[in-house]
This record gives C-alpha cells, sequence and structure tokens, in this order.
DNA sequence: CTGTGTGCAAACACTTTGCAGGTGT
DNA sequence: ACACCTGCAAAGTGTTTGCACACAG
C-alpha cells in the first residue's frame, strides 16, 4: 500500500511529514517512539509536528500504541486494515527483546483465548512478550 | 501479612510514608499510578517521596510495575512471593476496563504457553485484556 | 480561496537529582 | 551515632497548547 494512497484514503492532506513518517512505519520491522522517529527523520522536522501527526494517525486507525514494559510509548501499523477511529482489532503478540529494547510485532502468531471470570466483558487483548529476540539471540 | 514485618523482611526501615503507601496497595484491588496515590494519601507526603519509596519497593521485588495501554504507570503488589531485584515472577493477566479506567491483576487465570518463532528466547508473558469490568457492567 | 497542517514559543506535566536536616535502628 | 529517609528546590525530560504563517485541495 502506497503512503499517498494511504494517505487519500483517509482524507488526510497529502504533506511531506507524514509521508516521511508513515515511511519510517513501513520500512521498520518494529515498533517505533516519538524518540526514534526524531532521531531517523533528523532535524528535518519539528517535534510537534511529528507528536501530532502521531495523533492524527492513531485518531485514524493508520497506527496503533504498542506496549512497553517502562512507559515509554511506541507506535506500530495496523497490519490488519480494519481498524477505524471507533473499532480497532489488533489483538496481536508483541514481542520485546530485553537485549536491543526492540518491539516488533508477531502477526502470525494467535492470541490464545483467556476466560474472563463472570461478569467480565471482552474488548481485546493485547500480549506483551519479553525475551532476547532472534538478532540478538544469534549474534 | 502486616506491612511493619514486611518491610523488616526487606531490611526496610519502617517510616510512615512507607506504611501508608504499603497500605494503600494492599487495600486496593486494583493497580495504582503514582497519581492514584497523591490523591488517596492526600498531601500528607511529597511527591518526590513517593517516587522515591516506589523505586525502592520495585527494586525490592514488593511491588511490580503493571502494563497500561495509555503510557501510565501502574503498581501493584507482588502476590506470589519469590520475586526479588534480580528475579521477578508474575506472570499474570491484568484487566483493564475502558469504563473506570482501573487496571486489576486477575491471579487466578493463567497464562496459556505461546509458542515464539525459532531462534527467540522467551523470558516473560504480560498479559492485558480491556474490557468492561465486573462492576461498571452490573451498575 | 478556504481550511487544515506546520513551525516556533511557551506552558504544562511527569520524573529525577542534590542537598540539608530529621528519624529509625 | 550512624546510615538511611524525607522534604524542599531545582533541573531534566516528555507532551500539549496557542498562534501566525504556509500550503494542499
Amino acid at each position: 500500500m502506497n503512503t499517498q494512497t494511504l494517505l487519500k484514503e483517509f482524507n488526510l492532506r497529502n504533506t511531506l511529514p507524514r509521508t516521511c513518517i508513515l515511511d519510517e512505519f513501513t520500512k521498520s520491522s518494529y515498533a517505533l517512539s516519538h524518540n526514534d522517529l526524531e532521531n531517523n527523520l533528523g532535524n528535518k522536522f519539528d517535534r510537534v509536528t511529528i507528536y501530532r501527526t502521531l495523533k492524527t494517525f492513531l485518531e485514524n486507525g493508520i497506527l496503533h500504541k504498542v506496549l512497553d514494559d517502562d512507559g515509554i510509548v511506541k507506535y506500530a501499523i495496523c497490519a490488519t486494515h480494519d481498524c477505524s477511529h471507533e473499532q480497532h482489532s489488533h489483538s496481536h503478540v508483541h514481542f520485546k527483546c530485553n537485549f536491543c529494547g526492540q518491539t516488533n510485532c508477531l502477526n502470525d502468531i494467535a492470541i490464545p483465548n483467556i476466560s474472563l471470570p463472570k461478569g467480565y466483558k471482552f474488548h481485546e487483548t493485547n500480549v506483551l512478550i519479553n525475551g532476547i529476540c532472534k538478532d540478538c539471540n544469534e549474534g
């Protein structure tokens, strides 16, 4: 999916910061924080613009937040394309490497069904697995 | 377990802020953020003291961090008592209510085994389930 | 041309650090 | 008595808001 068409699809204006930021996400195999983006993009854009772009993408369901175990908010592209502002569906597994710190989405792995106690209403499940990733393990 | 003895067990001094903060956690059925503590305790203690106390408790394995999907760091008591600085073992399920915002630990629910792709090394799993909790569902 | 997006400045919120004095053991 | 803990001040970091100008459609 082209970034240009993606933006158009969501009725968002095609601007340089937006396409560059989207490109970062499509290029990256792991979830990116605001800080990652700032580093990757040099000083090309204002820090505030990045915040606002992330927010816009979140609201439109282009990105989703990725859980992190030490409070750093990270984002990743919604791979399944049925996300919108109202309805996100990205119940999938995230793996965080304790060595390199990278978090990536293991889209192929299904989340097992967990039965909740009586009275609880299920909406979605997020799983964060910690460990050592493939690259760090081999290296 | 008494808070006094708990502190002694970890070679921590028995001070007012510590006992009060520990009490908050034993009283509460859900995970508490720094902000929650500040509110619950009035202005009894300095904000910095709360930060430092939380840090101390974390390092000693009295508390553990609870994942949250919007970046607010929350803490809960380590129910299983085999946590220490080096080795935490609290792979359990957290449930966050989208209505009241409270997150609690579902200690009874076991985490299903998820098999990782080849090359990945497992350490621990954190599960955060979103939905509507019992109280909000009935209310 | 219109309304949205960007950049800059500043405010705001959250967390950590340094230091002097107080307190538990 | 001593080491540790607390409170205050201040610095550091992360995020949001207001406003004027620029630019996409």
